[in-house]
RNA sequence: GGGCGGGUAGCUCAGCUGGAUAGAGUGUUGGCCUCCGAAGCCAAAGGCCGCGGGUUCGAAUCCCGCCUCGCCCA
């Protein structure tokens, strides 16, 4: 916010610039304000100079000094303004300046960060998309927490978002669980049974043959694998939502792969792409031509046994998300989807929707450490860690801090040893623990019968002259400009470093400074800069869907 | 063999569209509670940003090659 306002009065004298003869117009948009890095160069610094000097051959000292010049006469904004190192610009603000973002801070509250960037417009946010196989892994909790996270920024900025969860019960997986269900049923009769050999071999199979039994007794003895599937499926599912519901995750709408055969859409892509030349026979299957969207070879489509591949009903899927009305949409997949990508995109293209408005948020592996040693895991088996486990052990907002400090990139060591034991160390904490902090403070003041002022307006702010004040202020003024990048970038995960600096400079400054003294002007205006940093810090976590406890 | 993503402090990881002296947590070492919550703070130590070229005023960041780890496809 005061970062635009010095870019405006930049942008102004770079026009300038232009009418007397200094520069030409090469450089619009091409140079930057930025915060510098380092102490001693200023509030904000240009590389206007150092950008037009080297389009135009000139001195960057010398245009450096040109445009410093142009910002000649102190006024009540910028207090100095300085030439440094190889032509940057460098501003020195005044110092109440910085104060001033406490206004909107208090008049928006709960709203301030906020933006209508999205104009409303109607984005699906697919996420987990997990079969009903068992429960739900440690890779699907990433998958969730990410895709919430990202949901919760792009309604921050001001779009209308969906969240939906696909999935398919009607493959060979799901015959393979109802089978191994019938087997776990039937053994825990007496009967005799035939575990098949890739079957689901977790615990939770018997769990839900034992519910049938209790349920139902033998009755189900002679029933085919389909009725086991259906029952497998719905306990699954219950207990999938279940988890989810712990973790804060929730979903709009789910969507059933076996709609799309229901209502012909996946016929409709075949007959389309048939219509377009962009499909052929060859050995018995049926080949989509991907090789005419830059692929290197063409895709099977259907198998020579009549069964689609996974590119077909995901290719119809999506023509399915245009046909609704979705201006964008964001896929959030594990690594290991990462192959299906450039095909479902080349369907899109090939029916005449754009594929630049799906944006797919890759997100790595997690690993898990436990006593220094990582944990193998193996879903076949049914040795993986679950997120019940995990949540469990952790907690919920635990689990979701974890999993959102890292970029989706990166694979993510999750050191449960860390998360669990030393729980009193966590970050999580330590962030949580700056806005329980903020809250005693408040409280300690009314116990006092101190008054907390009730807006900046009541206050002198002139009172705030610290550099750990100033560091926080900026740090204030940063968040809503932070939540649009993050909403943008798809990177919840830096919400969190953001979290975390602050509550350092919090810890930092409240160590160093008493916010109720004696001084009742400078009581006042440090406790309307404590609400104002209470305010960005729940608006924070909550933004990513963590708590914000007012006493822990 | 091809594709994608990593390689930054002992460990786990940030570093936004190239910017001025490389960042955090954790771990190690040493300090701070008569005082708004010590789940906290302060200080020290710790780096050929995987390797080699290139692009330019300037590269952890962009381009090419190689090494290495993970995932996927064949």
């Amino acid at each position: 916010m005061i970062k635009s306002q010095l870019k405006e009065r930049v942008d102004g004298c770079f026009k300038d610039g232009i009418v007397q003869g200094f520069w030409t117009s090469a450089a619009a948009d091409k140079y930057t304000v930025e915060v510098p890095k380092h102490e001693g160069q200023g509030d904000f610094s240009t590389n206007l100079a150092l950008v037009v000097a080297g389009m135009e051959k000139q001195n960057p000292k010398a245009v450096a000094a040109k445009l410093a010049d142009m910002f000649s006469g102190e006024d009540d904004f910028v207090a100095k303004v300085e030439v440094a190192g190889p032509g940057f610009v460098n501003f020195f603000l005044r110092d109440r300046v910085w104060s001033s973002v406490l206004i909107p801070v208090h008049e928006q509250g709960e709203q301030f960060g906020l933006a209508a960037i999205g104009g409303r417009q109607k984005v699906m946010v697919e996420y987990v998309s997990a079969n009903p196989t068992g429960p739900l892994s440690i890779g699907h909790g990433r998958n969730a927490i990410l895709g919430d996270s990202i949901a919760r920024l792009l309604e921050a900025v001001g779009y209308d978002v969906t969240r939906e969860y696909y999935f398919n019960d009607a493959g060979r997986q799901m015959r393979v669980l109802g089978a191994s269900t019938r087997a776990r049923y039937l053994e825990l009769l007496g009967l005799e049974s035939d575990f098949p050999e890739d079957g689901y071999q977790g615990d939770y199979i018997y769990d839900i043959a034992r519910n049938i039994i209790d349920e139902l007794g033998d009755s189900l003895k002679d029933a085919d694998v389909e009725v086991f599937r259906d029952r497998s499926q719905a306990a699954i599912f219950a207990d999938i939502n279940t988890t989810l519901d712990n973790m804060g995750v929730r979903f709009d709408s789910y969507f059933n792969e076996h709609t799309l055969y229901e209502k012909g859409l996946v016929d409709a892509v075949v007959d389309d792409l048939r219509t377009k030349d962009l499909i052929y026979e060859k050995d018995g299957a049926t080949w989509f031509r991907t090789t005419e969207f830059g692929q290197e070879q063409d895709r099977v489509i259907i198998k020579s046994t009549g069964e689609p591949t996974y590119r077909l009903p995901d290719i119809a899927y999506h023509r399915e998300k245009f046909r609704r009305g979705f201006t964008w949409m964001v896929n959030v997949f594990g690594a290991d989807h990462i192959a299906t990508v450039p095909d479902v995109m080349a369907g899109i293209r090939a029916l005449g929707f754009d594929d630049s408005k799906v944006r797919v948020v890759l997100h790595q592996f997690v690993t898990i450490t436990r006593e220094g040693k990582q944990v193998k895991m193996s879903t076949r088996k049914a040795t993986f860690i679950t997120v019940d486990e995990l949540l469990d052990e952790v907690g919920a907002d635990v689990l979701r801090f974890f999993f959102l400090m890292r970029k989706a990139d990166s694979q993510l060591e999750f050191d449960l040893d860390l998360a669990k034991k030393q729980s009193q160390e966590n970050p999580v904490y330590y962030v949580q623990y700056a806005f329980a902090r903020l809250c005693s403070i408040e409280r300690q003041a009314r116990e006092k019968g101190v008054e907390v002022p009730a807006g900046p307006a009541s206050v002198s702010l002139d009172q705030l002259k610290e550099v750990e004040e100033y560091e926080l202020l900026k740090v204030i003024g940063d968040y809503p400009a932070l939540i649009a990048a993050a909403a943008e970038d798809l990177a919840p995960h830096r919400i969190i470093f953001y979290l975390m600096n602050m509550a350092g400079l919090f810890h930092s400054y409240y160590n160093k400074h008493k916010v109720i003294s004696d001084d009742a002007e400078l009581t006042a205006a440090r406790l309307c800069f404590c609400h104002g940093l209470k305010t960005v810090f729940r608006n924070g976590l909550h933004v990513v869907g963590l708590n914000a406890p007012e006493t822990m």
